[in-house]
DNA sequence: ACAATTTTCTAAATCGGTTTAGTATTTTTA
DNA sequence: TAAAAATACTAAACCGATTTAGAAAATTGT
């Protein structure tokens, strides 16, 4: 690629390179450039097909225009949808956005904070592991710009944009026990410290109570993310016999969701003839199963639209920091076929 | 975030930026520094935490250790796949990855083109809208690194890495006639100049000729993405009625096998009973169907290496440009229930 | 003992923008 | 008509690395 720089555009018209560049940059009229000349400029630059050099820019002005994204996996539909709007709504305002996969460890988030942010981008959106306070307190502390989305750490005051999912989890319990579901087995996953995980397992207890049902902390259980089929299948079985015996599982995520269908297949369990299932998080296969699957949906655009606009704020108005801002957006309850109907 | 530069580090040590630098970038052998006033350099730097200004180096050496990538849309499960491998491998040469959605829009392919070659990328892996030649014509032109992926342009020499996405069709055609079936149905979509569609339907007709089967063109059917839903249920009804009546669908992808499944099931047609069905590109919820789709998978793992491996060569080798990498990997058909058992 | 060589290190130029601190010219004001 | 103000523009410093060209000090050779 040939390269043409500020000064041959300065040169080709013989004026300065301070000419051109306070006229590329809309500066023209505050610093009083002849409207003809600068006409000619925009002309000159059009003609050389003249590209500013982001380094030299960067170097100098300190801002890359590159938001840094911090995922668990972005070949989970969850964080690539989740990208997706991201990087939707960076682009609509000018910035570019580069995302990293975490693999939920907090050593590589870690690394990739640091990694980042050694890049130069102009602010970071993560979606943490949780495990890693040490670097988002560092963030603070610097007054790096940054949210938290999708999970947000309850002992620290940060900017997060995240989903109601208590209220959801809450949902789901009420239309169970509205279908004549007394007794409701939940699933939950380790690492189960996630923000998202532990409210959803307080919703499913609060329904509980709110509904005047005890808990029944036998009916609750966790799988491991690493051994998930094994797990799965060894307490659906527990949830599916005496002394347990549900007549519905709530499970937490959608991981849980899948292995429970490949489990109760095997069990020959028929849905919703000898259990009901509701799932956390929508994803495009439990409308292809057969049943079609009952799930909580999450508003996933309008997260990453948020965190974007909270991110740009964060960066453009340095009043804004030192000052949280929080959201918390709500969920719906998809009803489709898998507690009956 | 304290900014500790070069200087500092030289400052603090007595010597020169050059040396430090020297010794950052191990040449300090080379150039005959003393070996403990490397160590010195070493140790300094850990104690400062100081790390390089990547808009300095980059605009003193003109290389970001940044890779492009331009895909239709990173929310899709395949191309999140494929991103999620390209950024593993790039991360583990030291690059990182800027990954943009085209929305199948060659207008907007190449914009990004652009912008990431403005932004100074080292190279573009591109899965291209194949509308938009000029700006591949211009890279191959400025000697720019490239390479293309899932697509190729028949017309033009590039680097690329495919599927071999015929020998996969035939693959398809011959399970479904040693089933037993004569009359199948093909449904591709459009736009379907892209290279991997031409070949899949190529690969169908192949398919059927060397079994003696005749072509119908008839049985041939081409939705549009953007009228998706109401495309297929008019193709699949007129491919299920006289005097067409398929006893299988073959399509071209996953997109048109989900709208065809609920289809089906609208028109209270079962699978395999009624019709068997067999998709190219296998995607996570053909296994939790009922019945489970029967699908070519693609080794997209696989291709991101490979297309990693290319785009390296490429940057680090100048030798390797204007000789062209072409790689095609194979596909695997994933038998499940639904052309019977 | 003095030149030649080797070892070890550095000053200054450079990349390509932005910004500061002006200058030269023309117009307005008193 | 000289001072003040407005208009239109620019030279040079700067950002923080890398690299070129070369210098000072120590060692070797004769």
């Amino acid at each position: 690629m040939k390269k043409v720089s500020l000064a041959d555009v300065a040169k080709s018209l013989g004026v300065s390179k301070t000419l051109v560049s306070l006229v590329l940059n809309d500066r023209g009229d505050e610093k009083g450039i002849n409207k003809d000349t600068q006409q000619r400029v925009r002309d000159k630059v059009k003609e050389l097909n003249y590209k500013p050099n982001q380094f030299a820019r960067g170097l100098r002005i300190g801002k890359s225009n590159t938001i840094g994204m911090v995922v668990a996996d972005i070949s989970n539909s969850f964080y690539a949808k989740m990208c997706r709007s991201i990087e939707d709504h960076c682009n609509l305002n000018g910035y570019n956005l580069m995302i990293c996969s975490s693999d939920e460890n907090p050593e590589k988030e870690s690394e990739l904070i640091q990694m980042l942010i050694d890049r130069q981008v102009d602010g970071l959106i993560i979606s943490t592991t949780q495990n890693n306070n040490t670097d988002i307190q560092q963030l603070i502390r610097n007054k790096f710009p940054f949210v938290l989305i999708d999970r947000n750490l309850p002992k620290i005051e940060t900017n997060y944009v995240v989903v109601d999912n208590k209220e959801g989890a809450k949902k789901v319990v009420d239309h169970l026990i509205k279908l004549g579901n007394k007794k409701i087995g939940h699933l939950t996953i380790s690492p189960s410290h996630l923000s998202t995980l532990q409210e959803r397992t307080l919703g499913y207890k609060e329904g509980l109570k709110a509904n005047g049902i005890k808990v029944n902390n036998d009916l609750i259980r966790e799988v491991s993310f690493d051994n998930l089929k094994k797990d799965v299948y060894h307490h659906v079985k527990e949830l599916m016999s005496t002394p347990n015996k549900v007549s519905a599982l709530f499970v937490a995520n959608n991981n849980i969701a899948v292995a429970c269908l490949e489990c109760l297949k095997e069990m020959q369990m028929e849905i919703p003839k000898d259990v009901a299932l509701v799932s956390f998080d929508d994803i495009d296969a439990f409308k292809l199963c057969y049943p079609p699957i009952t799930a909580v949906a999450q508003p996933i655009e309008e997260m990453g639209k948020e965190a974007v606009d909270m991110i740009l704020s964060e960066i453009k108005d340095e009043s804004s920091i030192g000052h949280f801002k929080k959201m918390s957006l709500p969920t719906e309850l998809i009803i489709r076929k898998s507690c009956g109907n």
